[in-house]
RNA sequence: GGCGCAUUCGUCUAGUGGCCUAGGACGCCGGCCUCUCACGCCGGUAGCAGGGGUUCGAAUCCCCUAUGCGCUACCA
């Protein structure tokens, strides 16, 4: 098996599914998964972006058993380094005249093609080098010299190409529609179709699960490897992953990159499963997979070939499955490498702030991802900031004042300050004052935290020490008493 | 235009001629739980693209139409 990505950008959704495929497939199967870099778009490909889609790769879990970084029996693993097979095989081919040179200039071509299109006739190129070989191939030197020339394939001019495919069933392609293709450009750099084909065999792959738009290629890399004399392997052809508007799924519809949903906190084993079921199901009922099910479950005669669309919802409830499910002390981990880049950097567990293990409990299961971490908890950390809404619902509360003053009175005889007495203080409070628990709870929450959604009231005050859930009371108390819009807006940028 | 692929709830899908009064999951709606929000639990909503066949019987087989997508490069 092969995953077989051309550098010329970031490993996007659709990418990534069929690297989890192929790795699936060869994991589950005792195979070998084989990463190759097909950079053969000069014009493209770059390497900021093979470095890009090997980080991707690697956080999602897809180890490689051949390819960069790992070496292997069939390397090189850039088909830029692999040219001297290239052109060792067009050789040959030429050799034993199953290939001729191609002296036509894009300019003739393109006016063929317009010819055929006016014509309304399918386009094929004419063949017209066909038979130079004799008169000016073969002169001294290559009488081609001076005009350059691409070396084309000769193919059947009629009959079929089946390709069993794996996902698919039996598609058939006509040859006489297939044309004599190019093999080898003018540069000498081989095209796609011939240098898949070559390192498909050269490299003894099996299977070559790719995406849909390659089925039509299918044909002319079996006939490459005809040519010359190889096996093809087993092809199976994956449907594209559209976007919410069933469009091809492309930048516009938001993150589709790994890398962007690896920095918006979603997690590999997430992702995987997702992405496993984006076109693959085991059977009625089933929807979590860990990455062991996926290896032992994960077959492509179960592999749907509809084209599946892209659900953002579900894999924000899937990931948020699986932060619920991690161990507390491997969600701290994972919150500690991600933290990093967000504006809670380098704040937890500093100047008497809280650690992250002491407030992973208060949020674990309200997350979805570990981005929501930062905004659940940014109150712990940073200089208290009201939302507009928690402002107004604190403002417009009659009974504020005095709900606020009842409850710092409460938390001042708490001893120790802790999650148990800190629930019983405040529930006797809110009796003894003949309040419902909600209602007294709400403005000390908003009062403490600027929102009117937090984690638990008790976990949260015990996480916040008593002098600054005092503090904020107090502050909150003040600023009740200015009250008016102008003021507001400057508590805000004190606070900020 | 040609060639190819596809079409089951809004979305991902189960379904391979009778088990389908079409099952599950996300979403959505309602309820329970509850200090807010979530989580969890219970219940509900919603679909075989259309038309012809074949058959005692079709979501399942065949044909046509429609729609969407891919390819049609000296891109991959």
């Amino acid at each position: 098996m092969r995953f077989a990505p051309s550098p010329t950008g970031h490993l996007h959704l659709g990418g990534a599914r069929t690297a989890l495929y192929n790795w699936l497939l060869a994991r589950s199967s005792g195979g070998a998964f084989v990463l190759r870099i097909e950079d053969t778009d000069t014009e493209r490909s770059n390497d900021a972006a093979i470095d890009q889609i090997i980080t991707s790769l690697s956080w999602l879990g897809l180890d490689w058993d051949e390819g960069p970084g790992v070496g292997g029996a069939h390397g090189p693993y850039r088909q830029m380094e692999r040219r001297q097979l290239y052109a060792d095989a067009a050789e040959r081919l030429l050799a034993e005249k199953r290939a001729y040179r191609c002296y036509c200039t894009p300019e003739e071509l393109d006016g063929e093609r317009r010819e055929a299109r006016k014509r309304e006739v399918p386009y094929v190129y004419s063949g017209r080098c066909r038979n130079l070989e004799a008169s000016v191939d073969a002169g001294n030197g290559g009488g081609g010299r001076g005009r350059e020339s691409v070396i084309r394939l000769k193919t059947p001019s009629e009959g079929h190409t089946l390709v069993h495919d794996l996902v698919r069933g039996e598609v058939s392609f006509e040859n006489a529609l297939c044309g004599d293709f190019i093999l080898v450009r003018s540069n000498g750099v081989p095209t796609y179709n011939f240098a898949v084909a070559i390192d498909d065999t050269a490299m003894e792959i099996t299977h070559v699960i790719r995406g849909d738009d390659h089925l039509p290629n299918t044909p002319k890399q079996i006939m490459v490897a005809e040519a010359l004399g190889k096996k093809p392997p087993l092809y199976g052809h994956l449907p594209l992953i559209l976007g919410p508007d069933r469009a091809p799924l492309s930048k516009r519809h938001g993150a589709v990159s790994i890398e962007e949903f690896r920095s918006r906190g979603f997690l590999r084993e997430a992702l995987c499963n997702y992405l496993a079921l984006l076109g693959w199901s085991f059977d009625a009922e089933s929807t979590l997979f860990s990455m062991d099910e996926l290896v032992e479950k994960f077959s492509i005669e179960r592999v749907g070939s509809t084209a599946a669309a892209f659900d953002m919802d579900k894999l924000l409830w899937m990931n948020g499955h699986y932060i619920r499910e991690l161990e507390p002390v491997e969600l701290a981990e994972r919150l500690e490498a991600y933290l990093p880049g967000t504006k809670l950097a380098g704040l937890p567990g500093r100047d008497g702030n809280p650690d992250i293990d002491d407030l992973v409990p208060l949020v674990q299961e309200k997350m979805k991802t570990l981005e929501d971490f930062v905004e659940l908890t940014d109150f712990f950390f940073l200089p208290l900031e009201f939302e507009k809404k928690a402002l107004r619902k604190l403002t417009g509360n009659d009974r504020a004042a005095e709900l606020l003053d009842a409850a710092a009175e409460a938390l001042q005889q708490v001893e120790p300050f802790d999650i148990e007495n800190i629930e019983a203080a405040l529930r006797r409070k809110a009796d003894e004052i003949d309040v419902k628990l909600g209602k007294f709870l709400q403005p000390l929450r908003i009062a403490v935290s600027g929102k009117t959604v937090t984690p638990g009231m008790f976990e949260t005050l015990s996480v916040l020490g008593r002098d600054k859930s005092l503090d904020r009371i107090t502050n909150a108390l003040t600023l009740r008493d200015v009250g008016s819009q102008s003021s507001i807006t400057q508590d805000q940028e004190d606070a900020g």
